[in-house]
Order: C-alpha cells, then structure tokens, then sequence
DNA sequence: GATGAATGAGATTTCATTCAT
DNA sequence: AATGAATGAAATCTCATTCAT
C-alpha cells in the first residue's frame, strides 16, 4: 500500500488547517524549502529566518501554519519518510527472486537518496537519531517511522529466507545491518566527497553483487556440482 | 604507536604553545571534559559554560588555551582519531592471515567504540561530516584524519589482495564500505537500543564470518567444480 | 433602573453601529466571550485568538465591530459596570433602615461578585487600575464608572448621615472605604483559596454586624450615661 | 526577629552567585530598577529591555544575574515583602496595649506602602494574586511570604484577644479583614487620585478610631456605668 | 595565568492588527 | 459581513567571546 505525500501516515498537527488550495501551498512551500535548509545545515544551525527569506515571506507566516521550528522539521522528516517509504513500496516486484527484490530495494533507496539529496538524509540519520531532549512523543513517532522504514527490506529477507533464497542461520537484524549499513556508507562518502554522479544501476548492482554471497543461502550451484563431481566418480569407478 | 594527547599528529593550532606541565595539564582537562560534554550533546548544543562547570574554572580559562569552541571541538575530534588510530595500529597483528587482521580490526574497533561511549562516535560521525560553514582549512583536516583512520583497514585488504586472500575484482573502496558500514550501523543501532552490552568477541566474530564470503579470494574448488562442468559440457557436444 | 447591555450608560466608541439584529448578537457574543476570557487570563494574557476561537469565528471578525483588544476590554469592563450598577441601584430599600440600606448593599455585592465569578472583579480591580498607557480617555470614563459604582453606597450613607443613623464625625470617603474594603479583601481571600460556597445571607450579616459599631452614631444610651457620671462627679467634687 | 534585604528568608536561586561587591551592587541595582518599572507597568507591561536601559547596561546582563523574567519580579516582590515585614516585626511595640499596637501596624503599613511607591503593591496585589501558570513552586513560595506578611497583624489580634481587650466572638480571619480590607481600599484610592501626600499618623490614627468600636472587646466603660447606673438607682429606691 | 563581568548578535516565538476577497 | 492569510513589531532568552584587572 502506498502513501502520497498528501496524505501522510505521520501526521503531525499544525498551528492551523490548511482549508484552501492557497494554505496547502503554503505549507507545501515551507516544507519544500524546509526541507532544503534543514538538509544544508542540520537542525540546530538552521533558521527559520532564513527559510523564511528563502521564501520571501514573514517568519510569522511560517508560525501560522507549525507550531514551531521543531514541529516544521518533524513534518520535513516524516514527509520525507512517507514519500521514500512509499516509493519502495510502491514498485517492489514481489514475484521476482529475492535477490532481484533486494536489487530493487537498493536500487530505490540510492536513488532516493540521490535525488533528494544527501542533506536531508543526514539530517535524518543525525536528527532521527537525537539524543535526549527532543521531546516525549516525538521518539515514538520516529522509531515508528524507522520501523517502516525498514520493513520492506524486511519483509523480502523473510520471503527470501522461507523460499530457501536467503540463508536461514543469521537473524534477520544482522542481515539487515549487513545491507543497510554499506549503503549507508558509500552515502556518506557521497555526501563527503560532494561528487554524486554515480550510476545507481551499476551501484546498486555491484553492490548486491558484493553482499550476496554474504546473504544467500549455502550454495545450490555448488552442491549441485559437488553431487555432480561425486556421480562423475562413482560412474568412473563402476566403468 | 600509540599516539599521546600532548603531542598529536594532526596538529591543529592552538592559542599558545602549553609552556608549563600546569597548563599542559589545564589543557587536558578541558579536552577530556569537553569530550564529554560534545559527545553528550553534540556540536550545536554543548556549550563552553557547561564545559567550564564540570571543571569548575572560568570559562574565560577556555578561551585562554583554545581559539573559540569551534577550534577545541576539532581538537578533541582530532584527539580521538589519534587514540583510536594508534590503539589500531598498535596491535595490528601482521603476520596473520587476513581474514584475522580483518577480525582484529573489527575487534578492536568495535572495543574503541564501546569504551569510549557512542556519543564521542555521534560526534565524529555527525559534526565531522559537517558541512559548509566549517572553515576552509577544518574540512582538509578532518579529511585527512579520516583517511588516515581508514587506511588500517586499506593496507590490510591490500595487503589481502595481494597475497591471494581478498578477491581482486572489487574496488578497496568498496570492500571498505562493506566492512565499516554494517560495523557503523550496528553501533548506531545500539545507541539507539542503549544497550552496550555485546560481547565484542563474538560479534566480531560473526560479522566477519558473515562478511567473509563476499570478501575473500573465489573459492578455488568452486572454480575447479566450473572448468570440469564447462569442460564435461564441451565433451559432450562434440561427440 | 437596570440597564441593559445594547444600551449602555458608559458609551464607549465602537467601530460601527450595529445595524441589524445579527450584527448586535455578534457584539453581545464577543462580549460574553471576552469577558469570559479576560476574566480568566487578565488582560494582557488573553488573547483575541482564544476570544475568536471560543466563538468558531475569526479573528477579524472581532476587529470589525471593535476597534481593538484594548477597546473590547474597555467595553467588557463598562457593561459589567452597568449592569452590576444596574442590580444595585433597582433594588436598593429607600425606605428601610440605613443598616438595612447597608446590609442590601453588601448583600447585593457580594453576589454579585460571586456569581459572575471572582475573575471579572480582578479584572476590573486590576485593569481599572491600569498605569499609565491606558490612553487618554479611559482613564476618565472608568473613574466616572467607580464613580457611578459607588453612588448607591454613598447615597445610603448620606441619608444615614442625615437621618441621624450613621455618625457625622467621619467623612464620607472614609467610611466607604470602611465598608468596599473588607468586602474586597474578603473576596480576595475567596479568589484565593478556590472555595466560592460561601453563604452570602450569612456573610453579609456578619460583616455589616461587624462593621456597624464603628458606622452608627453614637450610642446615645452612653451618651447620656456619660452625661450623667459627669454630673455626679461634678456634684461630688462640689459637696 | 528583622531582616535585611541582602539576606532574604526567600531566596531565589540566581544564575550567577554574587561573589563579588560589584556583583552584589548589580544585583541591587537591577534589583532597584525592576522593581521601578514592574511598579510602574505591571508584570506582563514590563520589559526587561525597559529595565537594562534605565541602567545602561545590556539585556544579557540582566539575564546573567537572573534567570528570566519571572524570576527578577519574583526576587522583587520577595525582597519587597522581606523590608515590609522586617520593618513591621522590628518595631512592634509589644507590651504596649492592643490598640497601640494596631496603630503601630496601620502606621507602619501605610507609611511603608507610600514610600515605597503605590506601583509596588499593585504588582505585590495583582501578581501575587496571580492566576494559573505562575508556576508550580511560585505559588508556595508566595503563599508563604503572605502568610508571614500578615503574621504580625494575626499575632496581635491573638494577643488582644488573650488579654480580653479585643472581642472573642468573631473569628481572626474576620477582624484581619476588617483591617487590611479598609487600609488596602484607601491605599486604592491613592493610587488613583495620584495624591500622595496624606498625614500617616492622622490617617493611621483615624482609622484605628473608626475600627476600634467593631474590634474592641464589649465596651467596658459601657458595663461599668451601667452598673453604676443600676446601684444608683437602687441606693435612691432605698433612700 | 585566571577570571569576573559584560555584551553583541541573533534565534525563536507571540499576537494584535490589516487587507483583499 | 466575514474571513483567510499575512505580517510588523516586539519580547524573552542564549551563548560564544572579549577585556580589564
């Protein structure tokens, strides 16, 4: 099931409704170039002077419609979880072979990455991860967020692992860290090295090509070859 | 070699030169505790007055020995990179096979992580992959520190690769990212989870036992298993 | 002769003349409203929002028949004035003792403050009060309506005075703040301690009880005692 | 037991102890001046902008000493009930009759309340009467510097009422009313005619006379020429 | 060398009020 | 008449940093 970005899971309230077509742009204005500077500085060194600049428009208007620079940020995030999430959700192939569903998981997540740009992925590995101080509810809601966020590749692990394609023997946490996390990486040194033309279908090909070893279950082409070599021999032997 | 805190390798410049062992010793304590206090709170919401609390001193004394907050944030980054590199280095055991340097590598680097709490690694993670507005000259540092921090880890897949250990048809970039990321991302998960107690041994252990498939060398009988087929298929169809 | 709320004594400007019958049910809307409001909060924390929101109008709604915060409060303040004078004024026993005149007063008063609640008063006792800032003429219009609020109380006293009921010796001001004072600690006093049941037949009883030894003329059976101890003692002193 | 402003029993916690003399004068002198302006504007009306300019000096440094707002007026309204009631406990004249010690204290009230400056009681009345928000330990604090405030006041009613002077019909919470009620009403009416020159000790005594009636035990005098008038009677019945 | 004191610069947030529709 | 939308102006508060002593 997909989710729009017009109709998020993760609602957060805000100061006042948006009735009109006028005030949904509105907010989707300030969203958008929320996004944007919260993704260039980070959550502390971003001002809500400056998105409002950005916009043209009166620091009072941003008000109008969050509740504060926190609330607008956790829209900027959730939002951004809802359209990534939907995304993958969206087009996972789940009839093809695990491994190409782990290649379309990657593929989609780089790509989403990419396209969004890598500020406001670190805004939300760096501000999803805050320490304490950010609020009761506001945990909740993001591990939530989180949770989905991870669910499909999840979910197609433990297909891959009850159709026989995935080896059984790990937890599903370890490998999921064992994909997530080199993702996350060759991201990150993206994100330093400020060079983002690289070809997500090659990326992301090289890159499950590289884990699946990792990941497969024990070896149906080598066990089939052993048992050919093994009936080779019986074979010689009898002739 | 273990690098100590007084004579570090990334030398970042200070105010003045610790003329006497009482200011050298001012200087490590507001080092140590500024550790803390950033890796508690991050970059943006540690502050110089809390710093000077916990020591009970001025916080004008801060400003005696460091430039400004920016500056004593990269020397306690830098400090950190210094132990950590040196406690890496130290004990890599040369010799071994690769996959046992890759293991104390994992092992040790996992260990620094733990003891030395997940905030400081927060801190290096987030505030070290900062972006503009850190001052032109803190980017070639930081950059520099890192890659010194990772260059263990390149000398000993090199190393790998040429002794017929490590597969070569996969770029040491990648091969890096396979190994730090699922690290970085389990130690985030267990921030998250604030749960530090692993036993380090064995997850080390059995990351690298789950990395190592996609890392080592082809398998050779697995390769000798292909010719035989390849060369059975050709038999056959020439006769 | 009561007064009612469309019609006040204390005209204070509005924006426009409520034409039809709608826009004076707005009005009176606001007002209940509004003096619910800066009742609860005193006036500089109650906000035209929360009047606006109270309603499920807008909040330039409440700019359209008043020309501001200030001027809504003045006219909450006035009407209140007017009515409570109003129920002082109708009822008033002309033809009763001055003690009963006095008794009815407090009586009425003190209802008065406590069924249209202990915030109202505040507001008028603190706000009336008001420092400078409270523009030119409002100054004026709220001393003619303490004025006018005291009337019936100096009015009793004064044809107690002149019926012989009431002592001569004191000035008039002296003896209202004989009677307003208490009356208003004691209502402080309830303010205070949340507890409103209080029996106002009882109350006001006690408290005129009270207070009559130190109003009423002076006792004319100790005069003449008096009188007649002189008398002795001079004629002793002569014999 | 009397104290000293720089020794308050109330103690508001500071964010910088003054250690220093020069400290200490700051404090005071924003002391000094917050007082002025909450006296003359009220809480909310105030600002602290209005009080750094007065003392030319920046806003920060106010908030140096103090940790906002809230508690600057707190400390003020602290401090002011401290002077009053130290000046109030120091010169009770304790062995003096009731009488005297109530104009003792009607003196002292009202002189302490016209030097000080009418703006002052305003704040003590309508903040300390504050309303929900003040805060959760704010309330108990100046619950109790109330009730220390009227002590003096409760003690000596007590103290009449033991040496029979003072009738024991009506209970204290009563006869306090009756006496801080009026001299609170004619402090009012200070305020607003702006006339400030009144004879302390005429209108103290005034309105001791004007209470006594209603305070003083049954009237002795009265009983004892009533009993003379009795015995006369019977001695010229017998003659 | 250490620091007490002061502050400039700036951030977030509130709210009465205006105006075009 | 009603209001949705926008905002100017201001207020509180924070914090790194400087400087005289």
């Amino acid at each position: 099931m997909t989710r729009t970005a017009t109709a998020p899971v993760s609602a957060v309230p805000q100061r006042r409704a948006p009735a009109s077509a006028k005030a949904e742009q509105r907010v989707r204005d300030i969203l958008r170039v929320g996004r944007e500077v919260f993704a260039e500085h980070g959550y502390e060194r971003a001002t809500t002077t400056e998105i409002a600049q950005r916009l043209s428009i009166s620091e009072a208007t941003i008000f109008t419609y969050f509740r504060g620079k926190r609330e607008l940020c956790m829209r900027v995030i959730g939002d951004w979880y809802d359209e990534t999430i939907g995304a993958i959700e969206a087009g996972m192939p789940l009839d093809a072979s695990a491994r190409e569903q782990l290649e379309y998981f990657v593929r989609t997540h780089l790509s989403v990455f990419l396209v969004q740009g890598t500020g406001i992925c670190a805004l939300v590995l760096s501000e999803g991860r805050a320490r304490s101080g950010s609020g009761p509810d506001l945990g909740d809601t993001l591990i939530e967020l989180q949770r989905r966020y991870t669910a499909p590749l999840m979910d197609l692990l433990a297909r891959g692992q009850a159709s026989g394609e995935i080896r059984r023997d790990v937890p599903l946490r370890l490998l999921r860290s064992l994909v997530l996390g080199p993702m996350e990486h060759m991201l990150w040194e993206l994100v330093g090295s400020a060079q983002r033309s690289i070809d997500i279908e090659v990326s992301a090909g090289a890159l499950v090509a590289l884990l699946w070893p990792a990941i497969q279950a024990p070896d149906q082409e080598l066990l089939a070859l052993r048992q050919l070599r093994g009936e080779l021999q019986a074979a010689l032997s009898r002739a």
